[in-house]
RNA sequence: GCGCCUCUAGCUCAAUUUGGCAGAGCAUCGGACUCUUAAUCCGCAGGUUCGGGGUUCAAGUCCCCGGAGGCGCACCA
């Protein structure tokens, strides 16, 4: 048998406590103070000051860090003590003192390898900036780099938090199939993947949204799921193609009704996250307090384009504004879509909001419900933060023969050739047919809400591994 | 897919508008140092300047081809 190389290691090592609780519980300690308390605490060496007979070593743990204070006359192996890389974890256990210059510490008797860092770390101030590591080797961006750190940290908080202001709103938590026969409830390109033993191919879901509220004709009145949707497009700054989603639906309400929801959620996250409502997204204000701006898809394209269009607008004319605007429509495109396509052009990127957009064209919205007061109309909403799209939602469409003829107006598209259009789902429409109450239904983009709160201009940034371009042979 | 920009030591970056011996800080390695905070000081070592071709007495620098990445546009959340 082999030795193990790592016999030196431990298989476990016991900390009495940690970076942030030690400097919340000495904070007081005058400089040159020595304690009697003894604690073991753990972490990577990210900073060694060796002097002679004395040694400093800055001690990174998750909660903060704290320094090691080492002495050769009574520290255990101080030779190698003082060789320690940048990188290496280490526990160590001692006094808790503080130093003359007033650096809480422990004061090290014991210590211990836990794992040695055979590679190094790059620059100890700057940390790491090429992307190609930050990304591609992310365990050495978030030890070299705190703030990714941070962020990842924030990450985890938001989706707790949501999750656990939704469940004391009486939400359940559901988990519906990821791999879908038809990809359906949200406009966009899948994956495709096969099934071997049914000798099917399946796509990966580009929304939950279709199952989920086939739980509420099931009788769940308050449901949501956080998780992963896939959709087969490009890669962009605020693109990633699997990305994690929060969606939820409630019976008995309206649009309306989600409207609030959506200001109270992302107004509270942001007092969690940060303390107040008014944050800085890339050195710009935003205010999350409620309530929003509320103004109808029409109202804004006016606004923003002086022109009054409305669903009614023939064809012709918004067709050659928008060629104006330096899209050339498609040729199946109606009114509504050219409507949209407006709005996106001429007016979304200069929502810097928080502004809820509301009334969109039934023809760009196939699962959503006609509105009470116009028929051309839908009763969906998007709220706009920092000229994007944060979230979508909408009275649910509950009628199965409207239903029908929204999928097959859908599949018209389809078989001509537009890959983002949806195909019938007859199983959905059979659901529909045994009962959907009146029910809203919300779907937010969990990575787009980290951004913003986080403050970052990159979806990578949020996603511990982004999706890349496969790294080629040549750089290898 | 199209446009703009970037690529130099392990890391972070220099290398004059107008080509002239490829450098610094940190990290590594050797040494000094009993209160450091990106410790300091002395010393050693470290390079296919992304790859290939061209112009030139001379190319990191100029030109062409290719590669990798970033940003913007387009689709979407």
């Amino acid at each position: 048998m082999a030795e193990d190389p790592s016999s030196c290691i431990p298989y476990r090592y016991e900390r009495t406590t940690t970076a942030a609780l030690l400097h919340d519980q000495f904070s007081d300690l005058a400089a040159e103070e020595e304690t009697e308390v003894r604690h073991s605490v753990a972490g990577r060496a990210m900073l060694v000051r060796s002097q002679g007979k004395i040694a400093f070593v800055t001690l990174v743990d998750s909660s903060g860090q704290v320094q090691l204070f080492a002495r050769a006359a009574t520290t255990a192996k101080f030779k190698e003590f003082t060789r320690l890389s940048l990188g290496d974890w280490i526990g160590a256990n001692g006094k808790v003192v503080k130093t003359k210059r007033g650096e809480l510490s422990i004061l090290v008797e014991d210590w211990v390898m836990l794992a040695e860092a055979r590679l190094p770390f790059g620059d100890k101030w700057r940390g790491i900036t090429d992307v190609e590591i930050r990304y591609r080797q992310r365990e050495v961006d978030l030890w070299a780099n705190a703030r990714s750190r941070e962020i990842l940290q924030s990450r985890s908080t938001i989706i707790s938090e949501t999750r656990r202001m939704l469940e004391e709103e009486g939400f359940v938590e559901v988990e519906t199939p990821m791999l879908h026969p038809i990809a359906g409830g949200a406009l966009a390109r899948p994956f495709v993947t096969h099934h071997n033993a049914l000798d099917m191919d399946l796509y990966l879901r580009i929304a939950p949204e279709l199952y989920l509220k086939r739980l509420v004709v099931g009788g769940f009145e308050k449901v949501f799921e956080i998780g992963r949707v896939f959709r087969n497009e490009g890669i962009s700054p605020r693109h990633n193609p699997e990305f994690t989603i929060l969606e939820l639906y409630q019976a008995y309400a309206d649009y309306e009704d989600l409207m609030v929801s959506m200001e109270s959620l992302v107004s509270t996250l942001a007092r969690k996250l940060l303390g107040t409502t008014r944050i800085i997204y890339q050195g710009k204000e935003v205010d999350l307090e409620p309530p929003w701006r509320r103004a109808t898809l029409e109202e804004l394209v006016e606004e923003s384009t002086g022109c009054a269009f409305t669903v009614d607008t023939p064809v012709t004319v918004m067709t050659e504004f928008l060629r104006d605007l330096g899209t050339v429509p498609e040729s199946g495109w109606g009114s509504g879509k050219l409507l949209m396509e407006i709005y996106e052009k001429a007016c979304e990127a200069h929502l810097w909001g928080p502004v809820i957009v509301k009334d969109f064209p039934v023809e760009v919205s196939p699962l959503a419900r006609r509105h009470r007061d116009n028929q051309a109309l839908v009763e969906r909403f998007e709220v706009v933060i920092a000229g994007r799209e944060l979230a979508n939602a909408f009275s649910e469409l509950v009628d199965p023969d409207d239903q029908r003829s929204r999928f097959e107006m859908q599949a018209l598209r389809h078989a001509n050739g537009d890959e983002e259009a949806m195909t019938v789902d007859e199983d959905y429409i059979h659901a529909l047919e045994h009962g959907l109450p009146p029910t809203a239904g919300l779907g937010m983009g969990m990575d787009r809400l980290v951004m913003l709160l986080t403050d970052q201009p990159s979806i990578r940034d949020v996603i511990a591994f982004p999706t890349l371009r496969p790294q080629s042979r040549a750089t290898e």
